[in-house]
DNA sequence: CATACGTCCTGCCAGC
DNA sequence: TGCTGGCAGGACGTAT
């Protein structure tokens, strides 16, 4: 469910609202979602207060006092439900941990399938997990020749290595599909095949999705919601991703959906040629 | 070392 | 109406 610009909502609307709050209590209903006991997890968080509410590829960040942060993996199908003011919004289906705040509001952790997870770190600990990411995909640093020379590393599909998270943070199989089609590259072409321009393509592409995602609040097929339980509007601006049968808003042609590596992938056959044009 | 695949879990939807 | 199989936005462990 949520990628980079989900979770860029949610830390947007988390950020200030928690800014220089206290977690007075924490309740723990679904331990599975922890990889601590629910007794450690919360003794360790009672009494911290947040920071900063920031965002890595997928994660949402928080830096508490005492130095430590909360990481929260949202996987498929996991919320973070912010309720502010004293009033108590009934509990969703599938609570899994409940903060309780300073000045009466209380965030919650709700997700049906248990996919996501919620781990502290020291802040030694995390700067190792965080250099086990990929660069953000929207950090200027990662210039059209960088990216084009970690694709010409893989011998893996485009579509795989925009997945990955070691080599790229952020991106999902929604934003993946899309970029691709942006870019006008076939998902299951090589990383390495890619030319130089084909990989600044996708980039630009890449990047074009991303921020007009974030700026739409992000993409609810199902399950996603934001920190308010709203969802997000980005779904009708979707090209590709699940649009199999629908014609090519370039072209007119059907979009297909292929399946490789267990996911699907939808692409217009005609934009996105399974070789590259090799003229020259 | 790099890449490929099965698995975790629940709910929903199409099709019979 | 009710059942069944397939499918889902993620990520990790294991096998090759």
């Amino acid at each position: 469910m949520p990628e980079l610009p989900e979770v860029e909502t949610i830390v947007r609307q988390l950020a200030p609202a928690l800014r220089g709050r206290a977690m007075e209590n924490v309740r723990v209903l679904r331990s599975d979602i922890l990889r601590e006991s629910p007794h450690r997890f919360t003794a360790k968080l009672v009494g911290s207060t947040i920071l900063a509410v920031r965002r890595r590829g997928k994660n949402v960040v928080m830096d508490l006092d005492p130095a430590q942060l909360l990481l929260v993996n949202l996987g498929m199908t996991g919320r973070l439900l912010l309720s502010d003011s004293g009033k108590n919004a009934s509990p969703p289906d599938h609570l899994a941990v409940e903060f309780f705040l300073s000045s009466g509001g209380y965030l919650r952790y709700d997700d049906v399938r248990r996919f996501g997870h919620l781990l502290r770190f020291s802040p030694e600990k995390w700067k190792a997990e965080s250099g086990r990411l990929g660069p953000e995909p929207l950090d200027p640093t990662l210039t059209p020749d960088l990216f084009y020379r970690a694709l010409s590393t893989s011998r893996s599909p485009v579509r795989s290595w925009l997945l990955d998270q070691s080599r790229l943070a952020g991106v999902g199989n929604i934003y993946a599909n899309e970029a691709l089609f942006r870019g006008g590259i076939h998902p299951a072409r090589k990383a390495c095949d890619l030319d130089p321009g084909e990989s600044e393509a996708l980039l630009v592409g890449l990047r074009s999705v991303l921020r007009d995602a974030i700026e739409a609040g992000g993409t609810t097929l199902r399950d996603y919601r934001t920190t308010t339980g709203e969802s997000g509007g980005f779904a009708p601006s979707l090209q590709v991703y699940g649009r199999a049968g629908d014609p090519c808003p370039a072209c007119n042609g059907p979009i297909r959906r292929i399946v490789f590596a267990n996911r699907s992938a939808f692409l217009c056959p005609r934009c996105q040629p399974e070789v590259e044009s090799s003229v020259s």
